[in-house]
DNA sequence: TGAACTGCGACAAAAATAGTCCTATACTGG
DNA sequence: CCAGTATAGGACTATTTTTGTCGCAGTTCA
C-alpha cells in the first residue's frame, strides 16, 4: 500500500542516475536502463514526460540523451512523483476535480487531506541531491537518520 | 499514485463513526455500510480484520456488531492502515521479505526507505481521535492547518 | 428454531500498472 | 545527403492489484 509506481522509481533513478554524473553531458535513456536493468522503452517515456514538465532538457541524435534541467538541490522528490505518477494522492477520490461516489457522505476526506499535505511536505522537502550518494567515501556508520523531524503542530 | 485504498478509506471511516458513537455498545457492519453507502459485505471483511489485529472487538448474534478495543486517542492512522493494507510502502519493494528483480542495482532504496520513514511517522502521530469530528459546534474558521509540522533535521 | 450477526475462503469483475510495438521526427558524423 | 542513433509519442497488450460478490459455517439471542 502507499506504493509509488515503478514509473516513479525509474524517474528517480534515473534522475539521481544524471545527478551523479554531472560530467557526461548527456546521457540516453538505453545509457541508464541497462546500467539498471530496466526496460529501455519504459524508461524512455518516462524520461520524455519528465523532459515536457521542464525537468530534463533533451538531446536528440547521435550521442544524444538528457540531462537536468537544473542543479540537483533544486529538484524535489515531489516534483518528479507528481510528474510521473500525475496530480496525487492519498484518498480515493481526488479532491480537485471528479467527486468519488461517496463525497456526501465521506467523513474523513478533510482530516486525510492534511494528512495528505504532510506527506505532500515530506516529499518536497526531499531533493534529488539529497538521495544522491556522493559517496563521501569512507565508513559510513550510520546513515540511517530520518530525513524529517516530525513535530505536533 | 501514493493512494490509500479504498478498503483502508472504509475501515478509517468505520473507525471514525465508532469513534463518534460511544454510545452504542456495538454497531454491525452492515449499520456503518448502510450509513456511508459501501458494499456491507467488503466493510465486514474489513472489519474482520481489523478485529483479527486487536484494534477492534467482535459480537456475533443478534444485534451483535463492532467496539473499539480501545480509546479513539490511542488508535493511529497508521495501525489501521497497516492492518488493512498490509505491512507497507513506498518502494516497489518490500526492505523485508522478497528482494525486488532490480535489488542489486537500485540506488534508490535507502534513501526512499527514509521519506518512507516520515510518512510512517506522520500517519503514527495521527490518531482516530484527530480525524473524528466531535463538532465542537459553533463557527469552525479556519480548520485546515496541517496536523504535522515539517523541519529539516 | 430462526433471524441477525460475525468469520472465512474462493471467486469474479474491474481498474490500474507495467511493458511492448510501431511510426515519426530530429540530430550527428561521415 | 545518407545511415545510424536518439527522442517523441500513440496504440495496444499483458500483468497485477484492487474491489466486490457468493456461499457456508459458527454465534448469539429472543
Ligand atoms: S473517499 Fe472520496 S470523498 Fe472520501
Ligand atoms: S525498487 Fe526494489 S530495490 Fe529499489
Amino acid at each position: 500500500m502507499l506504493r509509488l509506481t515503478k514509473k516513479a522509481d525509474y524517474g528517480l533513478m534515473a534522475l539521481k542516475y544524471l545527478a551523479e554524473h554531472p560530467d557526461s553531458v548527456s546521457v540516453s535513456a538505453k545509457d541508464i536502463a541497462d546500467t539498471y536493468g530496466i526496460p529501455p522503452q519504459l524508461l524512455a517515456k518516462v524520461l520524455q514526460r519528465l523532459t515536457k514538465v521542464g525537468l530534463l532538457r533533451s538531446h536528440a541524435g547521435m550521442n544524444g540523451g538528457y540531462e537536468l534541467s537544473r542543479g540537483a538541490q533544486t529538484i524535489s522528490a515531489f516534483e518528479v512523483i507528481h510528474a510521473i505518477d500525475g496530480p496525487l494522492f492519498i484518498t480515493s477520490c481526488t479532491k480537485g476535480s471528479k467527486s468519488c461516489d461517496l463525497e456526501p457522505s465521506c467523513t474523513i476526506k478533510e482530516p486525510l487531506a492534511r494528512v495528505n499535505d504532510s506527506i505532500a511536505g515530506v516529499l518536497k522537502s526531499i531533493s534529488i541531491h539529497d538521495m544522491a550518494d556522493f559517496d563521501v567515501s569512507a565508513g559510513h556508520g550510520m546513515e540511517s537518520q530520518p530525513l524529517v523531524m516530525l513535530t505536533r503542530a
